[in-house]
DNA sequence: TCTGTTTATGGTAGCGCTACCATTAGCGTG
DNA sequence: CACGCTAATGGTAGCGCTACCATAAACAGA
């Protein structure tokens, strides 16, 4: 008697021998059943529901050089832009024999560059990374990973193979000119940690203001201002935004531009915290001071008075990267490189300066 | 010359020939080191990093029946809820071999059955599942799994193998009891749909009601209800709670309700859409009506007023999961099964119908 | 009838790693 | 000096699957 490693659950040799084919033709059936015959099938199908017949995966991987595994790679679990983009990404993957591998990068280069290459191990079907700012060494990795890869949640004209997203900038700068349009004047820039996306939409903001005549570089608040407020203790480098952070930007931003009357948020958490700032100071929203958020999460059009965005879709972009993957597996032509989702400037009662009457909720709640 | 199917990266056989020792030798060098002697373990470190090797992690499985995977079953990922418990999941893995495989079962029993099988196919290291309420089956699958098996984010004496968590009903009951001892007599309870663990919360909010004297069940606003409200076009089973539906389903508790006074919201983004209600319809909070929500998101001490909630050590909940998996892989032993990492009310201003002054937001935000 | 092509199935030989046992050398014991 | 023990290393034989080629039968074309 020869000694078995194995933990005693049955495996392919044992569906073959039940169902009196060749090992080789149950693989074969359960791949794709269209190579075999539909009598050897049924059999197989019977033999393999009888011993209750499961799969090794890893020895599937080994034999054939490819996984089942989609590697994620997002710089964030913690922000809804994230969660709502992973929600498209595992709906996209539905029922498939696909598996989902997410890694959080936490925006930093360096540990990207390690969970690409942990997952690199697992000779992945197919990646999915966030944006188009890795290191060299990680684009690298993408270019020789032998596998599909999407860029998300961003555009450029050079990705690795293909990307879905759209442009932060062109984003930027619409809000930014619906606020120009909406009558305001001094129009602030609010951030948190700026990261490449962060960057676009600022570069927009810049563009639309100095095209307007309107530009003034006191009415940001950049990034660096956050070491300062990490020297507080408020906040560390990697600490997403807040609403108690956008109170207190907000009210450092006026210390610096008193004359201030509008602010467009780099994201919506930051602007609700500008919403709260404003009502503890009893300053009137829209009419005194007009507020823009980012993303447009559900709170911004619940909130009283309704909070303007820029709706960006991430379901979509997460379910497209998914059906993209899917597709060249299965080994369809794909010839898009760069596609560009689009993004909805919503107006809403928080930028309405004229103040024409608020869209009644429930209409609005479509 | 022999038809390799490789593709071409090194394999722990050119290590080992490259070293001069027996490939066992390097797989024993790369597994524990301690095992090989310092001289070669020098020369197969060098052999590794001449050649640029990696581990192949699909033979390794396959030869060991066991991987690097650890599995992890959540119910959502839009709310951040499990959003935290995901981050102190990825904090507590940090830099180790494992990996994390992630499901989301939405809340369907089938799904998270089809999701655990799939997950098993990996012979997975560890599994983290959320909850206290698999099916038979599901059960029946983890108590086979081979592998070590947390369960979190709530209490049974009947863990699977180790649960860390806290009582949902005890910090249900311990927010109605403030509500009660804030001098509000009608208190409310507001929920989207309900899961064991909101139902745990409900309990505790009746219970505590009960005892003071003041429970009806008119009060209520029951997972029922959610039917209609589906119906209504603006809700599905899996939507997840949103600031819109807090703000509808406190109309409609008032509609049944008028003289309700304090409402206990089953988590803090229906509480912030009870704000807006309230903002919107000029009621005055804390002081005519009461708002408490469930799981402290950073957005509840923000608002103004600030918003009382529960906070729920959701980040801890994962993290010590994964600290308690990595023991048990390593052998250490573990009998605590019931791990309580309790919950704490947080006593804001929108609970504070006295007119005690709010705390100021600085010495607040810690 | 012969040849070439297609379809359905099977056999063999790996994929890259580790479990298991064997071997060797060094050392202490009685 | 036979014996047992430990530490360090190696060899062999899998783990369960699939790539690759072979085979056989059915069929088409000339």
């Amino acid at each position: 008697m020869s000694k078995r490693r194995t933990d005693g659950r049955p495996t392919i040799a044992d569906v073959a021998q039940r169902a009196g084919v060749g090992a080789i033709t149950v693989s074969r059936a359960l791949r794709d059943p269209s190579l075999v015959s539909d009598m050897l099938r049924e059999k197989i199908d019977t033999a393999v529901r009888e011993l209750g017949y499961v799969p090794n995966l890893a020895a599937r991987t080994l034999a054939s050089t490819r996984s089942d595994v989609v590697g994620v790679l997002v710089p964030s679990l913690t922000q809804h832009i994230f969660a709502d983009v992973l929600r498209g990404i595992y709906d996209g993957i539905g029922q498939t024999r696909l598996h989902i591998q997410v890694g959080n990068t936490r925006y930093d280069l360096d540990e990207e560059d390690r969970l690409l290459a942990e997952l690199l191990r697992h000779k992945p079907a197919g990646l999915i990374v966030s944006g188009v700012d890795q290191s060299a060494a990680g684009r690298r990795m993408l270019e020789k990973a032998n596998c599909p890869v999407i860029q998300i949640m961003d555009l450029t004209d050079n990705p690795v193979n293909k990307i879905i997203g759209f442009s932060h900038h062109d984003a930027g700068k619409a809000m930014t000119q619906h606020l120009i349009e909406a009558g305001y004047r001094r129009i602030g820039f609010l951030s948190g940690w700026m990261n490449s996306r962060s960057k676009g939409r600022l570069s927009g903001y810049v563009e639309a203001l100095e095209e307007a005549g309107l530009y003034d570089p006191r009415l940001i608040n950049p990034a660096g201002d956050l070491e300062a407020l990490a020297l507080r203790g408020s906040w560390d480098r990697h600490q997403y935004s807040t609403p108690s952070m956008g109170r207190q930007l907000l009210a450092d931003l006026w210390k610096a531009a008193p004359d201030m009357d509008a602010v467009f948020c780099n994201n919506d958490v930051l602007a609700l915290g500008a919403l709260f700032e404003c009502q503890a100071r009893g300053v009137a929203v829209p009419r005194q001071f007009g507020i823009a958020g980012f993303n447009d999460e559900d709170f911004m059009e619940a909130a009283s008075p309704s909070l303007s965005s820029v709706r960006t879709h991430r379901w979509k972009v997460g379910h497209d990267a998914v059906i993209a993957l899917r597709r060249q597996l299965d080994g369809e032509p794909d010839d898009e490189r760069v596609v560009d989702v689009g993004f909805d400037v919503m107006k809403r009662a928080s930028t309405d300066r004229m103040g024409k009457p608020a869209q009644p909720r429930d209409a609005a709640a479509e």
